[in-house]
DNA sequence: CGGACAATGACCCATTTGGGGCATTTTTTA
DNA sequence: TAAAAAATGCCCCAAATGGGTCATTGTCCG
């Protein structure tokens, strides 16, 4: 970003949405928008030439998904911003694009004034989405409510999240392996699994440690 | 709620601002403020009784902090949502705030316009949160590059991570297990782990699966 | 005071796992 | 088309794991 000029770059299959965007941010004060692709192939093969500051994609995309594409340009341009463009709200596609990498996203028929205002809250760290999306995605921090664990209990789960065998984590709590061992049964018991990996598995996608 | 009138609470130590939030709040249309604790103990006790639809609560409380005591609300009072206070911007409370079940939060100097409209905000479904925050939270989500695993490999680390073990695994892709004792050899040499738990729980927390 | 529970520890034993090597066939890629 | 990689499979073996039972000690709560 040369001072306060923001350089974006469009990609978007339909001609006429993606002429559309590019008047609008085009000739808006304070913005370029110099690169417009139909597919989100041409994009990758172009954009890491041009290193835009801001992409809007589309997430509907013929061949190559919008997803997809933002996952590789992540890689391909840590420093440039992605925000996906979606014609519907509630879209399950919105909420992997977050997980692929996109910053934020917006309705195609977002009036232009909010369109700009957009692109500048995600260049200045932002990211902007809608209340829905920003509460499902909030909602899905939410840790459950674990099972009953002691103490020591969980302690142990930690360390066997971390790769922790018996040995090591007896060592690390100073108590004999047969003792870990018991820990262990006992968080199995509780959280009703059978093997390590299961516990792990159930630890960390609650978000217990 | 009954009709548009949203019921709140309050759980804040300082009580000049107890006090003057309960003022703002309590006297706009469409809003009550009855119920106003100085600590989260209180509050825990209280407010299952009056179940109010929305609770502003302070992070730094003194006694149990307001992030543990968001954790415990949020099963006490599934349906009331918990919007944090805080003095400063970038806390990593904050972060922590909303893994415990808060929908949002708010600084403490908001003026009274904007408070407002934060909580009708996260009473219609929203989560109101800064540009920085919401970037953080997005953050998060993105999975890392995985290493280079083949088809095969991914699809069976999957399986680990459901608990499944090496017969379990045989049978479901119609293999011996020998072939999956060599693949897993195989993820784990990428993965440079060297047992189960580490290869799930590295997995897992970076959502490759 | 007695019961419940947590924490500690031990023993036994079958099963699983992790790591090493080696070989064949198929698929992909240069 | 030749080389590389992937997928399949087998063998061996030491170490780790999971599950069962039992015992002791201390703490907390009714």
């Amino acid at each position: 970003m040369q001072g306060n000029l923001i350089r974006t770059a469009i990609v978007e299959d339909d001609q006429e949405i993606r002429q559309l965007l590019q008047l609008i941010i085009g000739r808006s004060p304070g913005f370029t928008c110099e690169y417009a692709f139909e597919s989100a192939e041409e994009a990758i093969r172009e954009l890491p030439k041009s290193r835009p500051d801001l992409i809007l994609m589309d997430i509907n995309l013929p061949g190559m998904s919008g997803i997809e594409a933002t996952a590789q340009l992540r890689v391909l341009l840590p420093n440039t911003d992605i925000l996906m463009l979606s014609v519907n709200e509630d879209d399950d596609s919105v909420f992997d694009s977050l997980c692929a990498g996109a910053s934020g996203y917006l309705l195609k028929e977002t009036p232009p004034a909010a369109l700009l205002e957009a692109i500048r809250e995600a260049k200045s760290g932002g990211a902007p989405m809608s209340a829905q999306i920003a509460r499902k995605v909030v909602r899905s921090f939410r840790q459950q409510t674990k099972p009953d664990l002691t103490e020591r209990e969980s302690e142990i789960l930690a360390m066997l999240c971390r790769g922790d065998n018996y040995r090591t984590v007896a060592d690390a709590i100073f108590v004999s392996t047969n003792t870990v061992k018991a820990h262990i049964k006992n968080i199995y018991r509780k959280l009703e699994v059978h093997s390590r990996a299961e516990a792990v598995s159930r630890a960390i996608r609650n978000k217990w440690v």
